[in-house]
DNA sequence: ATCGTATATCGTCGATTAACGATTAATATC
DNA sequence: GATATTAATCGTTAATCGACGATATACGAT
């Protein structure tokens, strides 16, 4: 068996992944975090109209789908996505 | 102008899409029309462990996302995807 | 006109979501 | 060590979701 990076994601963790991305300002994040290939929680406060626990919230619905990844930097907190499982998912999709 | 039919969609429609792709219910339910092409309502709630009204509740959600439509057929409701608007979703999700 | 079938809608219930402000925890900086 | 900065978590509230059974509507057949 040959590790292809393709392994159909199964029907839980699609749906997942739409549900995650079912929320225009979760779209806006990834949008951002694909334009940046990385960014500070903050940074993506000052770009949406909302509060910094709502976004913070929205990073954490991400991170739950795999679809972003989040590392602790001092007391920032750097996100970025998970490529590899976005190619995933864009295969799904076009497999639809 | 050119009318390509790859116009991008708003936000607020991706997110639509998504959210309504983000049910493992309704996954299965545009599978299944995609394999089929069109489908009445009572074949879907043959496959789905689901109550008929919920079925329902869940086409009604598809129909609204825009990606399914549904036409009456006597006492039937014949479903299908809306396939131009389920290549723009493709387009965007490629483009992501 | 009545009866059966197919589907949509209504009403309900518990669970989840989205938003916010307040608080807490962790790290820098002075 | 005190104090700011950054981000996560908590608690609350209103709204939406997901499921169901019951009911209503629309059509086809008798």
């Amino acid at each position: 068996m040959t590790d292809n990076n393709y392994t159909a994601l199964d029907a839980e963790t699609f749906a997942g992944i739409c549900r995650a991305l079912g929320h225009p300002a979760r779209v806006k994040i990834v949008s951002h975090l694909l334009e940046n290939n990385v960014c500070i929680c903050g940074r993506i406060v000052e770009i949406l109209p909302l509060a910094q626990s709502t976004v913070s919230q929205h990073l954490k619905i991400l991170k739950q789908s795999g679809l972003v990844t989040g590392i602790v930097d001092g007391a920032r907190s750097c996100y970025c996505i998970d490529r590899k499982l976005l190619k995933r998912f864009k295969k799904m999709v076009e497999d639809l």
